[in-house]
DNA sequence: GTCTATACCTTGATAGAC
DNA sequence: GTCTATCAAGGTATAGAC
């Protein structure tokens, strides 16, 4: 009978999400991710036998997994404003109520892999792709829905930056009570 | 006659800028902050004794004179709406018209000194400060100047991710045109 | 002031024991 | 599946010639 995994997938892509979220993909030493992970360099190798491309892969497929179920209660709900505020509060969540980086951000300054980059591109358009369809549930067109999902994106990744600067997540948490104006009207 | 510097210093800062705003503090390696400099590792190690850190934050203190020089005219301006629109032109072509990263975001990620963070966030006080100042000269409360001027500084910052993750500046560029609106009302 | 050369450490990655 | 041990490459930083 062979060994039981110590850490599931999943516990351990959000671990090293942590690691390459503050750090980025250069920045992320495998010393780094693997004391985030609590396993040791080698047996990070053992499950992503690629490196750290393939790490960075597969964070950035949980990350999608993460933004499918956020932006899941916009299209669902039948009261699209009770939708909207429901995905603000899953978001919130998963940026730490504004306190932790964004690694659509972060992981995709110098030294990602374009294989990281496409999925982080393909992660932004499900978050922008949900909202703008809020915002056209909610009545707009869909060209004025796609310039108010990609304004409430730069306002939420503009208020983590914000909060790192100035260690207050003030303007995050504002975005995110402001997201049914910002697509609803 | 002592030999005349090649690389006169701001321009140097302006160099190094290039390398750590798409890499970060950690994934900006000395070899590439020399290659980006067109100087070797050595005489960077001349010109900032103390290394990575020094560079850092010349860089950073390079920034706080852009920007001082970009949120000038949002003050001095008799007509406040001009002011803006000229602190906008600049702000534009500091960012290459939404193609750059912003050193602020970048350079205040996980291995940054505590040096180089405190000056990013004095940068960000001396931009947002601006802003608010415009803002109150528009008419606007001190409050609600403040929550106006970060709201365009995350919308800004923002525009400038999605810009990198899908490769459309659109987004940043709406943003710098919306600035009157966004300040003035 | 800039260069070549080098010391020393950390990194990403591999091999093999358990 | 996880570990210890190890390697080659690349990292930061320094010494000394010109």
């Amino acid at each position: 009978m062979p060994r039981p995994q110590t850490v599931h997938d999943d516990e351990l892509f959000d671990r090293l999400a942590q690691v390459f979220r503050i750090a980025g993909f250069e920045g992320a030493s495998l010393g780094a991710l693997a004391q985030g992970a609590q396993l040791q360099r080698a047996s990070l190798y053992h499950r992503f036998p690629d490196g750290k491309t393939q790490m960075a892969e597969a964070v950035m497929r949980r990350v999608r997994v993460l933004f499918e179920h956020a932006v899941e209660p916009m299209a669902s709900d039948p009261d699209v404003t009770a939708g909207v505020i429901e995905t603000g509060r899953r978001l919130s969540t998963i940026y730490g109520d504004g306190e932790l980086a964004c690694v659509l951000d972060t992981l995709t300054l110098s030294g990602a892999p374009e294989s990281v980059r496409a999925i982080a591109a393909d992660v932004t358009n499900v978050w922008i792709g949900g909202m703008a369809g809020a915002a056209m549930r909610g009545g707009a067109t869909p060209e004025a829905a796609r310039i108010a999902a990609e304004d409430a994106f730069a306002q939420l990744e503009g208020g983590l930056v914000l909060g790192r600067l100035l260690g207050d997540p003030a303007t995050f948490r504002r975005a995110i009570d402001a997201l049914p104006r910002l697509l609803l009207g």
